[in-house]
DNA sequence: CATTGTAAATATACAGCGTTTATTTAATTT
DNA sequence: AAATTAAATAAACGCTGTATATTTACAATG
């Protein structure tokens, strides 16, 4: 028979690395990421780290999804600690958390919504779902809004039919939110990413301290636009 | 004395390597930019592109700041290709313009916009008066818009003191343009630069050919925000 | 014209990187 | 105790950026 696993409690290698690896990005970078690196500060030896994963990319690929599922849930944190019924104070509180968790790991933002993957297309097919799921909390207030008749309805450019089916499947992994809603909340996510990426890459100079008023005040003007009352 | 630099007609080997950084960039993605490989293409030994840069961060540095300059140019083009009168026409044109550079060279975008320099701070400092400058277009177009009357104004968090000095560096380097435009001129920056680079690191599924229309509504959800008449 | 001075190319080398292969280690099951 | 096997290591390959030493070739000078 086989060796199972391990004998005592796993020490969970594969965290253990990634671990070390955002210890590493948090230091040189996100570019500077070098598995050699990450071995010697594990005091192991560099092929050892293929045993958990097949090479860099995949590591990458992990992190990449960790650093999703991390701001999603932070996402959906700051959206439950307002009640369901205060749909602007949901908005502003994810918003607000929006840029505190970009503030707090520059560089996992950068990962995920900066660069796209070296890999480029296989990779990204991974990646996807954890992306679009990591918008459920911003997609499910924006259709609270619609489902309450609150949100100022415009005509959007519609999806063109043969894009109708990745539609879908984007749908779905955002909770079922009508096109409308996802829309809109398209558009609220670019507006708060670009300011937030224009911020981390140190590209807003003289409002540096004062890129929270500058921040909020766009929150606000969100709200303006899309969200009646 | 010295030997003066060449003889003949000077090849511009500077602009050659560039040239031959740009290709690669363009295949391999900004990542995996070589110094090797452009020598190999170039049909020389590495060690000779140092003769022309003092290392491989000074070649990138160089290109950021090339890259620039063209967005930059692309933007002064599009403004001034609409009569001046025409204000909403120049910020219409300037902006589908950026869309479109940053479509045509999706690496340069990324570059400039997109990761904050390996180097950091010091670099950054070469690099910064040209990201200012490559916004003169459209900074210009706001205050043509202030100046006439027609920008919406609204009260903006102010700059705080001790940061007047920074914002002052940074104003002449975008054309003495009034503090009320430079924050407008950058909020709209913002807009688009998120729609755009959502778009680039395909983070937009289901609306990428439809991203034409979502962009243009964009701009002209910007027009009824910031922009009278 | 021959000599010299110097810019620019090369050759060589080094350390670090991701990755592959072969080998050893150690733990579990029979 | 013996056999099995997962997981670590050791060594090596080709790649990278970069430093040093050397060669090449041309322009100015005596």
């Amino acid at each position: 028979m086989p060796r199972p696993k391990h004998s005592g409690p796993q020490p969970d290698m594969r965290e253990m690395i990634l671990d070390a690896a955002w210890k590493q990005i948090a230091e040189t970078g996100a570019s500077g990421l070098s598995l050699r690196a990450i071995a010697r500060a594990m005091k192991i030896t560099a092929p050892a780290i293929y045993n958990y994963f097949p090479d860099r990319d995949a590591l990458v690929t992990a992190m990449v999804i960790a650093a999703y599922k991390s701001f999603g849930e932070s996402q959906l944190a700051a959206r439950d600690a307002v009640s369901s019924e205060d749909l602007w104070g949901r908005m502003w509180a994810t918003g607000m958390a929006y840029r505190a968790w970009a503030l707090r790991y520059p560089e996992r933002y950068h990962l995920i919504f900066g660069a796209p993957i070296p890999g480029d297309v296989p990779l990204s097919e991974l990646i996807q779902p954890s992306g679009a799921h990591s918008m459920l909390a911003l997609v499910s207030i924006v259709e609270a809004f619609r489902v309450a008749g609150k949100l100022r309805t415009v005509d959007f450019p519609r999806v063109t039919p043969e894009f109708e089916t990745a539609y879908q499947q984007w749908r779905c992994l955002v909770g079922d939110a009508d096109i409308l809603s996802i829309t809109v909340a398209l558009l609220v996510w670019a507006r708060v990413h670009g300011l937030v990426s224009l911020e981390i890459a140190r590209n807003i100079p003289p409002f540096g301290p004062n890129g929270d008023e500058l921040y909020q005040y766009e929150l606000q003007a969100i709200a303006r636009e899309f969200f009646k009352e």
